[in-house]
RNA sequence: GGCCCCGUCGUCUAACGGUUAGGACGUCAGAUUUUCAAUCUGGUAACGCGGGUUCGACUCCCGCCGGGGCUGCCA
């Protein structure tokens, strides 16, 4: 599922929530040489991810997917009758005509009519056809499409939620092919038909629709019909601009999944992509999305996707998970490389020290690594220049480190004991702190990132950090 | 080419005739008497251009320039 259609979902789910509407979710699969196998539950899967389950339509139930409402099916391919009935409705109106013209002379007119500058529009040679002659090749079961035959002289303008109005030409708009030679419809005729019938009110959709807008504005009034509002949410762009693709990052939320966000990170960047709630709040749960969201504030330009700015709200909402939980979450994981977690009766002791300074639960493995294993401790990361820890240093340090952890009784581990008599000694040797603590903790973790020194000394115990003080010491 | 949409810091955005043009992400600097992608503080950085209208324009109008979408028997 892509992110723009994934938001897009996201801002009609918003709508629907907040004005007491129901969400309907519909597949339309009425190309058939588009269909993949495994869409459909992978979008179901998705939305539930994110907790945007519909109301009606197509949803899963028990792993399966069925449809549940009064105005199904929800799945275009099984309303093809539906959509021939509207057709013939249409051409016996006198509102759309069968057309023959064969790709290869399509492409030829397009092409002379680019070379003359002029916009490719279909050249209505089949609606000239005499009655008799349709009926014969009709009949003869030759193959052709049903196109929409435009009113060329009256403009169409409508009130679009975001943009305002709107306003179209009816001698620039072609006459869009209704049914394809297939027995499907396209999605022009689809659309309006269902929307109709299953009484929708709100279409919010890509603004690449926007130039197709008037067909269906047709569409409804040759039925007579009233259309929905519609309102063209901006489009989300790759950083150089151009509408978001592949290549230049993830597209699909399933890989975002994959990558370990949270629902809540994604469904917060995507609310706020394109849409702001005109105060400085900006990390807004999905119900605070529901009662703030508008399309009135939503932008009219198209939005980079700032991965930057996702992974600092992954950030703000790991932050915020409970601890039980959060520890739970990472347990299996740290579980998988380090089996002797699975007892530890100290591991949310050790998850509190570590939630604050991750962005995925992935990280939750390297970062607690030295409580179930023995580091692996280098020369270069204990000597760090920037810390102003020397070579000539550092076995003066790591003499002073043992000493001074052998002197505390073990009664008295404790930070606090631990904070008060380091800096005791360093500043009884006419050295900083820190270049004691940075020793100490890169010794015991092996990492240059990880919780204070402190921390992991407690944790440890004072046997093991003057066991691991004494193998980097040689 | 034609039609349509759009144009405030690098990015997401606030402003709806009068502000030192605000916030967030990023970035830079400092702090956190140890690290850090964590936290805090501070800094950096924008109204595309040109005409109008007005006492006064980011805000209204026109033109230009720039960007995007569509231009399929795809959605």
């Amino acid at each position: 599922m892509h992110v723009g259609n994934f938001r897009t979902a996201l801002f009609a789910y918003l709508m629907a929530r907040q004005s007491n509407g129901r969400f309907i979710l519909r597949i339309e699969d009425t190309d058939q040489g588009r269909s993949v196998e495994g869409t459909v539950e992978n979008i179901l899967r998705t939305l539930h991810w994110s907790g945007l389950d519909p109301d009606e339509g197509v949803m899963l139930r028990k792993g399966l997917i069925t449809q549940e409402g009064t105005r199904g099916p929800y799945i275009q391919s099984e309303r093809l009758e539906l959509y021939r009935k509207y057709a013939d409705e249409l051409v016996s109106k006198g509102h759309a005509y069968p057309c023959f013209c064969t790709p290869e002379r399509l492409t030829k007119m397009r092409d002379e009519q680019a070379l003359k500058k002029q916009a490719p529009m279909y050249d209505r040679h089949c609606l000239h056809l005499p009655k008799k002659e349709i009926a014969d090749r009709i009949e003869g079961g030759e193959p052709h499409v049903l196109r929409l035959l435009v009113p060329r002289d009256r403009s169409i303008s409508y009130d679009d939620e975001i943009r305002g109005n709107v306003t179209f030409h009816g001698h620039t708009v072609d006459d869009q092919v209704l049914m394809k030679s297939d027995g499907f419809p396209t999605y022009h005729l689809a659309h309006i038909v269902d929307d109709h019938l299953m009484e929708i009110d709100l279409v919010i959709r890509g603004e690449e629709w926007l130039s197709s807008t008037p067909k269906h504005l047709i569409l409804f009034s040759m039925f007579d019909w009233a259309p929905p509002k519609y309102a063209h949410v901006p489009l989300i762009l790759n950083p150089d601009h151009t509408k978001l693709s592949k290549r230049q990052g993830s597209v699909a939320v399933e890989e975002y999944i994959a990558q370990g966000y949270l629902p809540e990170a994604l469904l917060n960047f995507l609310g706020l992509l394109g849409w702001n709630p005109g105060t400085t709040q900006d990390i807004f749960s999905l119900p605070e999305l529901i009662e703030q969201f508008s399309l009135e504030r939503v932008q009219k330009a198209g939005a980079v996707f700032d991965l930057k700015k996702l992974q600092w709200l992954q950030g703000q909402w790991i932050r915020k998970i409970p601890l039980s939980d959060f520890a739970d979450r990472i347990k299996s994981l740290v579980v998988e490389r380090y089996p002797n977690a699975v007892h530890d009766a100290q591991f949310s002791a050790k998850a509190v020290l570590i939630q604050e300074r991750l962005t995925f639960f992935s990280e939750a493995v390297d970062l607690l690594s030295f409580f179930y294993s023995e580091p692996k401790v280098t020369v270069e990361l204990l000597a760090n220049p920037k810390q102003k820890v020397t070579l000539e240093l550092l076995p003066k340090i790591l003499e002073l480190l043992k000493d001074t952890l052998e002197a505390i009784m073990k009664d008295e581990w404790t930070a606090d004991t631990l904070k008060e008599r380091i800096t005791g000694t360093a500043e009884a040797n006419t050295l900083k702190p820190g270049q004691m603590l940075w020793v100490l903790r890169a010794a015991l973790t092996g990492l240059a990132y990880s919780p204070g020194a402190f921390d992991v000394a407690v944790m440890l115990g004072k046997e093991k950090c003057l066991e691991r003080l004494e193998v980097v010491s040689v």
